[in-house]
Formats: C-alpha cells, structure tokens, sequence
DNA sequence: ATCATACGCAACCTCCTGGTTGCATATTAC
DNA sequence: GTAATATGCAACCAGGAGGTTGCGTATGAT
C-alpha cells in the first residue's frame, strides 16, 4: 500500500463526494435536508408546507437526493414518506476533513520552508 | 437566548452554507480544492497541469472558490498565486455534523416512540 | 359511490453553468 | 528590444437545473 500522500482510494473519495456537495449545493435542498435531520422521516406533502415552492419543485429535489444517496423515500399507503440516509453525509464530512487537515499540515511546511532561509 | 432546537441562527447557517456546498459541488472544483489542500499555494499554470480543462476553466473555477470564500489569489510578478481559506471548510463541516447529530437524535425519539405502542 | 388528498409524469420555459476560442496585456527572460 | 510566459477579458455555445402548470391516478374519508 501506497503512504498517506494522495492514494488512489482517496482521489476517488474525492470524486465520489462532489455529487453529495452538489446535491447539498442548493438552498431549498439543504434546508429540506435539514428539516428531515431534526423532523425525522416526513412525507412530500409535510415538506412543502414551510418550503416556498410547489411540491413538484420538492418532489424534484427529494429525487435528486435520492440520485445522491442522501435521502430514501418509501411508501405508506397514499404518501411517500421520505428519510435522511446520513451515510454519504458522513462521507462528506470526513472528506472536509481530510482537506483541511491536508491544508494544515501545508501550511506547516511552509513555515518551515520559508524560515530556513 | 434561544434553547438549541431550531434557533434563527442556525437556520441562517445553514443557508450560509449552501453556496460553500454548491461551489464544492464540481468535479473539476473540488480537485482543485484537494490539490491546493495537499500542495500549498499554487499558481493558475500549475494548477491547469494535471486538470483535464482548459486554463480559463481553471480560472473561472478559482473566482467560483474566491466568491465562495473559499480559496484567495494574489498576484506575485506575473502570476497569480492561489490558496485555500480554509475557515468556511470548516463551517460546512460544522453544517454537516450538526445535521447528522439532529439526525441521531430524531432515531432516537422515533424509536422511543414506537416502542411505547 | 363520491369526494378529497397525496402523489407521479410530462411538457415547457428561463437562466445559469461549465466549457471553449480569440485577443489583449503585463511581466520576466535573453 | 524582442521573445516567451502568465494571466485576464469578452463573446459565444450547448446543456442542465430549478421552477411552473396541467393532467392522470391511487388511496383514504364520508
């Protein structure tokens, strides 16, 4: 196995979170996101309550979710109900981490570059 | 000060974030991010080595990061150096952990709740 | 049986995004 | 001074994203 400097696997993490930001990239889908965080599992018709556009607007997003891994909606006899999915979230979470732990140790390096001189 | 649920704070927070999200939310992007995360400060010209885009592209992705508040230039002779700003990173990730964190609570309560049937 | 509710599908529109090419300009190298 | 390098600016283009409206359909309530 290769050392900790820019593996494969985590170049391909990388590629694999730029969906999940973008899925979160939008405002009605990030509060919509947030909504069902604290409101737990909701159907279409309680998410548009609150969200300024029509339910068909919500409906496309919950989709676009659903594409990114986000969120999940299942069937319950008239509605769907819809409920976070906090895996990929985690991913993305650690890849924010990574960066900037990267960008942390960089920045030290430089220092010590610069104060050699 | 409000309890914890739900404050305006947080709301505004969060739709603070989307815009970070939205600009990390590209392939191309977020590459650059990682790469200016592990290798420091770099120029438009060695940031255009190794992306699969033109050099314009590059340079348009960095005004997005810039605007983003993300990532800042600043001229060196005649190149344009750029490097991360890694305080909104953190924000975002601060975003994710709260929702995840809501997220656990919300099963909890579920399960609580079900269980009482 | 009828009515209301909750939803999906499809068409349509507008605007933004990611990308390119061409040209102009400032800086460094020779 | 001249050539090469590094960048910015502007126009342009194709496609996708977010949004709406209209209509059809399944489920639940009365």
């Amino acid at each position: 196995m290769s050392p900790s400097r820019s593996s494969r696997a985590e170049a391909a993490a990388i590629d694999g979170a730029a969906p999940v930001f973008a899925a979160l990239g939008d405002q009605t889908r990030l509060r919509l996101v947030a909504r069902l965080g604290r409101e737990g599992p909701l159907s279409v018709a309680r998410l548009t309550e609150g969200a300024d556009v029509t339910r068909q607007a919500v409906s496309k997003h919950l989709r676009v979710l659903e594409v990114a891994g986000l969120a999940r909606g299942v069937r319950q006899g008239r509605e769907q109900v819809w409920q976070l999915q906090p895996a990929p979230l985690e991913d993305a979470r650690r890849s924010l981490e990574r960066i900037a732990e990267r960008w942390d140790e960089t920045l030290a390096r430089l220092r010590a570059f610069v104060e050699e001189e």
